[in-house]
DNA sequence: GATTTATGCTTGACTGATCAAGTATATCAC
DNA sequence: GTGATATACTTGATCAGTCAAGCATAAATC
């Protein structure tokens, strides 16, 4: 008879849930034209300092690569909700700020975002969450 | 003052982990020439009683839509760690079987898989990751 | 048993991301 | 200061997946 991982069996069961939760999410945001990744970026400049961030901490905390963030901000420059920025300090940089626009969309995105959040949540105690936010920071 | 939202930051928090986990894992089972999805087929066709699915419940067990089973398929079938099988009784199914081939690979890439999972959980002992499991299968 | 509707699967066109290579600037070692 | 190495970013090529449409078969309705 062969043991079974609870660990294997924990890290299938978290992809597939992962995978769920985005669909639904960026289900719910397409309402306000803009995507789940889209959102995560808004989401680390809005809580930055001066809503402004370099591209590579940008990729980090979303967990996309460097060149995905330049194809994915382009658009959003474009439609103005993040602005281009340079830093004086280091030329090499190319600094992303959250625009006044951006920041209103952000906030308007956030109650459909939160209220997703909360109804895919809803089985589970503030508690719980917070349980679950302690453990999974344990990983990797 | 604002009140923030714990469930939106467990899910913010939660799909950055996937992202990081997935990664992690395509390049363990890479030494295997098979991707993290690939291998998440395997899985459950290996969990099935003939190791033989439809296609259409392998999507849903993955996470991925129709078509993607189909092109990632394909290939499997062509290296024959999987076959194509008829069902009788339906005309319209095109079942997907494990090989004896695949068996093998699949043993052999669990090994590394299961590897990196315990890796990736070290900080955590088993009734932590049962807490875990039980407490995720609460969303959706 | 013919017609309508639903299911299982595949295909073409597309999208969001990746990687590897390239450019520009900065930092380090001497 | 000069040369070597590292960092920040962009671009072309590619890939894994999506969606919408289509085809074949099955099931339900009349």
């Amino acid at each position: 008879m062969q043991e079974k991982s609870l660990s294997a069996e924990f890290i299938i069961h978290n992809m597939l849930l992962a995978s769920k939760i985005s669909k639904r999410i960026d289900g719910q945001l397409s309402y306000h034209g803009i995507s789940f990744t889209e959102y995560l970026i808004m989401y680390h400049l809005n809580g930055s300092v001066l809503k402004t961030m370099r591209r590579i901490e940008l990729a980090e905390r979303v967990g996309i690569s460097a060149s995905g963030v330049t194809r994915l901000i382009a658009p959003m420059e474009k439609i103005k909700i993040v602005e281009k920025e340079a830093n004086p300090r280091d030329a090499r940089q190319s600094l992303v700020k959250l625009s006044e626009a951006g920041q209103q969309l952000f906030k308007d995105a956030s109650v459909s975002f939160e209220h997703c959040t909360e109804e895919l949540m809803g089985d589970l105690t503030e508690n719980q969450i917070e349980k679950l936010l302690s453990l999974t920071t344990k990983i990797l």
